[in-house]
DNA sequence: TGAATAGTGTCTTTCAGACAGTATTGG
DNA sequence: CCAATACTGTCTGAAAGACACTATTCA
């Protein structure tokens, strides 16, 4: 009789581990890549009490339908945010990344235009800069961990996928979004090739209006309604 | 009061969901890309009894360190291989999923050399082999959607990473190497443009050997130790 | 007019695609 | 020698890299 047969046999009642989900919230904000954290409570029990995390927190089965929906509410409390890009990230589990006992979570990452990024934020919420990939405080748990996967995976699709795309406000220009690419890797692109590149992907189309500035006008665009994003056949840069 | 600190305030006797790992295991048999399954039991109280499932179970909170090790210890369990190619996959949770209750797992895939695929399976282990992505019985829960998955993480990765040499046994030709590439992606590619590739990603390496047939040799290579999967610039075909 | 930024064109490089051609074995 | 498969070479094309060049605004 294996462990699950058994298990089975004796009913359900064996212990749980405990089920998070946590967010990795991204947005530029000041030229700059930034992650949402909240600062942890201080009350009794409360592991890491006065720490930094990702939003997040417990599944509740009577609420949530399932993980998406339980990240999606997450989000929503802690920034008015109802349909950004949301995607998942991996799951960590382990008896010790808890204080309180087994705990496992589910994490997930999103990307938030500019333009709607302060709209609603929880009043425990506040954003923190990116530097070289990581952010000043300590986190709780292992949420520095999963901080460092997310920017990982971030950058890496970036390399070749239109990813930020979702991190743009609803009209942009094409230097805008390159900024935005650039701010992501962390390294300038070349402008005639990304040009190409973005226009020939079908994912943005130019509206009837420019960027007025100080200099020649620049081309305004918006994203191609419900466009999922769009895989390219080569990196950037080849990596070294 | 928010949610968590109310859940907090009360401790946690609140309701948790079953945790689960469930893995997808590859391998090459036949010239095929296969998937391992298991039947699962027919006891009272088992949830689609007799139907065939991901090999997987429930979080043991005493034996499991982690995610992974609890992973790593189910694939021990019906293939008797230690250490393969595992990667985790994401996760699935709904109330809906298991008949039991509210219910999580977190789903990995695994790649076994065609060497030791066959070595020490357990006895409700059983392989498929995937017809156009897809398996022949109806999977149990919604192991059908994460196999999927699954084999859509693995035809995308293998368009710009060398996964795929994980499947061959320790010795094996550029031309079978090429043939896995093929099989997995289900689709033939072009025999110069291969080789080009490989030989320059400083993956694998030749040794001392020739494959004898009723033609001319070929050169026999072998991984270089401890590699990770390498990433390429380009994929295979410009996905139209 | 000049500064500043938007946008284009041109040349080079890299590497996959196509495919022909050579190499080496057994029968 | 022939069949069969291993392996190499050569040409082409697509897209990126580098970078110069033109365009359009405001001051």
């Amino acid at each position: 009789m294996n462990e699950n047969s058994r298990k089975a046999g004796r009913g359900l009642d064996f212990p749980r581990p405990l089920t998070t989900v946590d967010i990795v919230i991204f947005a530029i904000r000041d030229d700059a890549l930034q992650v949402l954290l909240v600062q942890r409570g201080q009350g009794e029990g409360e592991p890491f009490p006065g720490a930094y995390a990702l939003p997040g927190g417990f599944v509740d089965v009577d609420r949530d339908r399932d993980l998406e929906a339980c990240a999606r509410r997450k989000l929503k409390d802690k920034t008015g945010v109802v349909s950004p890009y949301l995607e998942q990230l991996g799951s960590w589990g382990s008896a010790t990344r808890d204080p309180r006992g087994w705990s496992a979570t589910h994490a997930y990452f999103a990307l938030l235009p500019a333009s709607v990024a302060d709209a609603a934020l929880a009043p425990d919420a506040q954003w923190f800069p990116l530097i070289s990939g990581k952010v000043k405080p300590k986190l709780a748990f292992d949420h520095g961990e999963i901080l460092q996967t997310a920017v990982q995976r971030l950058r890496s699709k970036v390399e070749y996928t239109s990813l930020p795309a979702y991190l743009m406000p609803p009209e942009f220009t094409l230097p805008e979004l390159q900024r935005t690419f650039e701010i992501v890797l962390d390294r300038p692109l070349e402008k005639s090739a990304f040009r190409t590149r973005m226009l020939s992907a079908d994912l943005i189309e130019p509206i009837d209006k420019m960027r007025k500035g100080p200099n020649r006008p620049a081309q305004l665009y918006r994203l191609k309604p419900a466009k999922a994003p769009v895989y390219f056949a080569r990196t950037f840069n080849p990596p070294e």
